[in-house]
DNA sequence: CTTCTGGCTTGGTAAAACCAAGCTAGCATC
DNA sequence: GATGCTAGCTTGGTTTTACCAAGCCAGAAG
């Protein structure tokens, strides 16, 4: 599928995913959220190709949702590391909630190899459905419904 | 890039992507939580090619997020239907978080087309990281750590 | 036994992924 | 100031996948 047929969508989902729907980006953005920064390092940890890494880099960038960002070690050339952006920095919830489907459904056998945790009171923490007080709901007390005001689509 | 080269990760988030990865099959999970079941309704609604979604829809019935169920109206012949199994329903989830990141970073002026509320209270709800008592925490407060107690790496 | 229709399946072309090799800018060294 | 080194791309060529159109097939109606 190309990232054009996606576009001028009025779905949220289907804008999201002219950015973030290859897995190559979502492996970027995994890496990114560990620390990773510089294009070499990428290359090592999740074994891209350089020319599919050029490009997925200047879509994210493109989207706002990493930063081109040049940066000098004393003594060496100046350098580029590519930033998570604010913008970029929410999608931890993206990548949280397939982790945790991962971890629930698709490990076989296997234990997590990561868990998410708060950094404060260190308790384990879960992506859920919140209402207005931020207290979690059901999965099965959610519904979609159209922005406009029409009658609930129950799903 | 292959379903192939996803696989026999340890990482959960590639593991979901091994299913989840592919733009069309998320589109396909979008409509089905909205209420469609028939192969030609998917078609109609996405505007996807039949060969694609046959492909697609067998990938996700062999990892048990969909199933594929013979149903009969009255004086009609035998049809199939692709329904949600629990396991795919927890997706939503994962489809939430990207709705909700595309309505807050992707509309370019628009507003959004859907929104996710509470069937019982009806209030607006979101995606969000929860600790152990269904209570939301800030982003800044999360962080992923390696399960086998390694020391916390911040992201 | 012919027709219709939903659900795929196949064939051919266009696009993208993939791999390897090559290029380039900036600094270091000679 | 010429040469070398290296991170970060860029390009060429091949393989894989997407895409589109057309065709096939099974079951039910007529």
């Amino acid at each position: 599928m190309t990232r054009r047929a996606l576009q001028d969508s009025d779905c949220s989902i289907q804008r999201s995913l002219e950015v973030i729907g290859d897995p190559w980006t979502v492996l970027i953005l995994r890496e990114a959220f560990l620390g990773t920064t510089r294009f070499s390092d990428f290359v090592a940890a999740i074994g891209i190709s350089t020319d599919l890494l050029a490009d997925r880099l200047a879509v994210l960038v493109e989207a706002g949702v990493m930063e081109k960002r040049p940066y000098s070690e004393p003594g060496k050339r100046t350098r580029y590391g590519y930033l998570l952006t604010p913008t970029g920095m929410e999608l931890r919830v993206v990548l949280g909630a397939l982790q945790q489907w991962g971890d629930a459904h698709r490990l076989l056998g296997g234990s997590p190899s990561m868990e998410r945790r708060s950094r404060t009171t260190g308790q384990r923490l879960e992506v859920a459905f919140v209402d207005e007080s931020g207290q979690a709901v059901a999965l099965g007390d959610v519904e979609f419904v159209p922005s406009a005001g029409q009658r609930g689509v129950q799903v």
